[in-house]
DNA sequence: TTGAAAGCGTTACCAG
DNA sequence: CTGGTAACGCTTTCAA
């Protein structure tokens, strides 16, 4: 590999002449700056920017610990984290966790000495063991979650609240008496529980007769379609259910299309998120927005603001959401 | 932040010793090694990984190109890749070029200067200028393409041509007489064409009267939608429909579900990919099983091999595949 | 078993 | 505007 001394060698000038053509940092005259490119050129010289990291204190390096790729979500999230990154000349280190918490505390470890210079951290919840390690470790730390909040570290996410609520008063203008809502845990996090909350608000505003709340056991499709079952047995007149994720509401929808219950024409299925496959499934779902890539986006832009030592006043950064109108929920007839 | 000077001083030994202790390099006597340890402990000192690859010349990172991590088979070679590394103590920088060209070669040369130590690259084709940006850069390079065939660099595919063949011959086992196939553009790549030659070996065994190749134009499912209409307007006899991906066959499986006419009873759709959208929706699809994760696992150690200097014999790895039979497809009556 | 010192490829300061 | 040199934090001879 050709290093700034071969250039500087090659060219007949110092190192230090050389560094300053390279980084643009002090004047050099016309004709030794075209010498010393014309070296560079020649020979493909690269800075290394390991070596430069070392006197500089500067790595350019973001660790993204998340818990798992394969959700979309999160590689939504790391798309916007990448991408806007770059636009600062900033890489990221990607690390999954798959939820394990000595895996967690390893990574942290792990960013720690190759330098990074702030971290991003993608999870469901943020352990405590996990807090320390990352306190003890000087850097930004910001926190990202679809499913829990964390008052200590910045964040980015939409007014949950506020979604839920403004979805169940859509679902309640569309004519529907018996909304139900169907949660993904009986012990809800704190994120879900105002999610809830936004749901239990439009019922009661809207003087509904009572609020109808079930509790899937999980995220996934297939705990949806169990749930479902389960609402259908109990309460056989509901017109409407809003679920708190998409992949719960695709259940909740294959299971009313095996028990030949036509979605939206007899009950309308509300999602969270907007999933790519929310377009894709039939009948397209509506749902809450979450603006994932943006999240990223704007939590990456937060943490470089902090790292060049501005201070970041919002810990709390909401996003707008939308409720994105498809076919699955109808008017009541 | 404590460097190994600190640590040596408050042990009361040099630093050649504390760097002993952190590498187990060197035998160092129980009590010294104790009280360093001790001082360790204490000062929660964490050597300074870019310090020490700029000694030893090892970054221990891999760079990884991708065009898009929204494309979920992208993200799942991703986790693949990252997995393994990790248990081999290799981290990965992670770029997202879109498809853009000047992005790849500008991202080939940031990972230059980053230092990797090697680069494994996703994308659906090889630029010409890429490759010869990475032949400059001498270190091990690895393509990974579901659509495209590089004969000069190492990858891991699946034997796609013996995988079109079998879901074909598959299909007319299952008494289909009609069968289409539905690739994604007029102009085939190199796979593509493995692809539509192994459904034509199959045809042409089995002595069916004649190929019905379709093209869409692009692989998305609402081209899938498109084609479908397509292909119904000109053979409205055909029994089975074998897309070149998943998301074609959900765009087939929508339009056939929107004219009423039922998948599997009338028509069996089978895609190629097994994306986990295929398990989602329903019809649940039958499809060809491309081992993403393990592609990327397995590119990775073929790299990380190489790396090691280890000769890799095999520059072009198959993995195997298999025919998921699931709900879109059956037996015709 | 230990320490001193050179060196990795840069940047940044200080002279000139 | 240019060059010399210390320093960044570590590993790795080489001697002791």
């Amino acid at each position: 590999m050709v290093t700034i001394k071969d250039v500087a060698k090659l060219a007949g000038v110092s190192i230090s002449t050389v560094s300053r053509v390279i980084n643009n940092s002090k004047p050099v005259s016309p004709e030794v700056r075209k010498k010393v490119l014309k070296v560079i050129e020649e020979t493909g010289y690269r800075p290394n920017d390991i070596a430069r990291t070392l006197v500089t204190k500067k790595s350019y390096l973001i660790g993204v610990i998340v818990t798992n790729l394969a959700n979309s979500y999160v590689a939504e999230m790391v798309r916007g984290i990448e991408e806007v990154g770059k636009m600062y000349n900033y890489d990221i280190l990607l690390c999954s966790t798959y939820g394990d918490k000595s895996t967690e505390l390893k990574y942290i470890q792990l960013l720690n000495r190759k330098q990074v210079e702030g971290i991003i951290f993608i999870s469901d919840k943020l352990n405590e063991e996990v807090k320390e390690q990352v306190d003890a470790f000087k850097i930004p730390f910001l926190y990202l979650s679809r499913h829990s909040i964390e008052e200590k570290y910045p964040t980015v996410t939409i007014d949950n609240n506020l979604a839920s609520y403004e979805m169940t008063q859509y679902l309640i203008n569309l004519g529907h008496k018996k909304v139900a809502y169907l949660t993904d845990s009986e012990e809800p996090t704190n994120l879900e529980q105002l999610k809830i909350n936004g749901y239990k608000k439009a019922i009661e505003e809207n003087e509904i007769e009572k609020e109808l709340i079930y509790y899937a056991n999980g995220r996934k499709n297939e705990e949806g379609y169990a749930a479902a079952k389960e609402i259908l047995k109990e309460n056989e007149d509901v017109t409407a259910i809003f679920c708190s994720n998409d992949e719960l509401a695709i259940g909740v929808i294959n299971y009313l299309r095996d028990k030949d219950i036509k979605v939206p024409d007899e009950i309308s299925v509300a999602g969270y998120g907007d999933l790519r496959m929310a377009t894709i499934i039939r009948p397209q779902i509506t749902t809450v927005k979450e603006p994932f890539y943006d999240m990223g986006a704007v939590a990456i832009r937060m943490i470089i603001k902090e790292i060049a030592g501005e201070k970041v006043k919002e810990k709390r950064v909401n996003l707008p959401f939308h409720i994105e109108k498809r076919d699955s929920c109808k008017k009541i007839k």
